[in-house]
DNA sequence: TGTACCTCACTGAAAATCCAGTCAACCCTG
DNA sequence: CAGGGTTGACTGGATTTTCAGTGAGGTACA
């Protein structure tokens, strides 16, 4: 991919980030990748395209957060911790207030709502939540290996929503950082018991599916 | 207010709840509300205007809800019921697939989402929070004596926060109402442990309050 | 009672604004 | 000098906002 491109990607993401996906203007972008607007026709075929492209580079871009966890002076290879704590990091990994999560964040929260209302969308959204809730009920799967699967399945669709419901609330002000975290660490809590042995409670829902 | 403000806003909540805050177009709302658009700019002062007052009177209308639970037909007052129980229903309420549900959660979905960019909506956003988080905490209380106004408070974030996280997913295809709720309860189970008697658990976050 | 005057709710139509997308031409650089 | 990369200027269409005006109904008062 040229540098252009993704630099126009990248603003975008910016330009997202600050507008919403429903805010996107062409200009604004332009102005944002410091080119003209007509630039962005010649390597992208519309609006549209923009924003697939874009959401999908951030997409990419959420894979690759490596736990940048400011308060982690001295870091502790992954492989490492224990089972529970590394879930804990991966979940609390959307609840830090750097520019790049926040921007993918909010990008992401945006994706989630402009999905209610442009079934386009809903494909690539179900996708990658799919593999977070996946991976998420592996990590349960370890730090409770007593469970059963449906319930590990259960417990990660619970606790990626509430993520993304702190989340939202983090973003438009309504809580603090800290706070949420908290909040997701008592999640944790909640759903393995307090102990560190402690097994996955309750039927909860069956294993649904998105596909 | 007058008859015709009112049917403005209710139409301007429909136009909301089908096209998203950014979708909102003045001659849709002028043709839900079987008015013309002009009539709109003698009522109210401006878009923005209309956005703000809709939005307002979303809120309000969320908190009068009366319990239309379709699946209970033999339905029980809420005073006999056991405390958990009714936390569930209240709960429960935000993730039913009726017409005005959808149409308040999706307003309401919409009114977060344009918070996050919009900084006027949030103070309201943020009472209207709080107070849910407040009632909901109540609730707790009376279904847990033995726990601590802190732990109930934040289990209460927790469970509204994931009712939210459950609402938008549900809204935006990637899971069915009947999962929705299934997790939810599941959640409340958690928290509550899964017998009767249970108390909450850890100290989860400390007590934030909005304001 | 008749009528001049006034206001409120409301409308059709045009003005103003906004925005995605296009195009002909320019400018490097190999 | 050919061609990819780039731009300023522009267009058409959609949307918001304004504005002049209409008609129903109310009020004061001769």
């Amino acid at each position: 991919m040229s540098d252009r491109r993704r630099g126009i990607l990248e603003a975008a993401t910016r330009v997202i980030a600050r507008r919403g996906v429903r805010g996107l203007r062409m200009g604004e972008l332009a102005a944002e990748a410091g080119v003209s607007t007509a630039l962005i026709y010649y390597h992208f075929t519309d609006r549209a395209g923009i924003l697939r492209e874009t959401l999908e580079y951030i997409s990419e871009r959420a894979d690759h957060y490596t736990a940048e966890d400011e308060a982690a002076p001295a870091r502790t290879p992954p492989g490492d911790r224990d089972p529970r704590t590394e879930l804990e990091q991966v979940l609390l990994l959307e609840l830090q207030d750097t520019t790049e999560v926040r921007e993918n964040s909010t990008a992401w929260g945006e994706l989630r709502a402009s999905a209610v209302f442009e079934p386009d969308l809903r494909e690539d959204l179900a996708r990658n939540t799919h593999s977070w809730v996946h991976d998420v009920a592996e990590l349960l799967a370890h730090a409770d290996p007593f469970g059963t699967a449906t319930a590990h399945a259960a417990a990660a669709e619970r606790l990626t929503a509430l993520v993304e419901g702190l989340s939202v609330r983090w973003l438009s002000g309504s809580l603090p950082v800290e706070q949420a975290r908290r909040l997701l660490h008592g999640a944790i809590e909640a759903e393995l018991g307090n102990g560190r042995p402690g097994a996955v409670r309750g039927p909860g829902g069956g294993g649904f599916d998105g596909s």
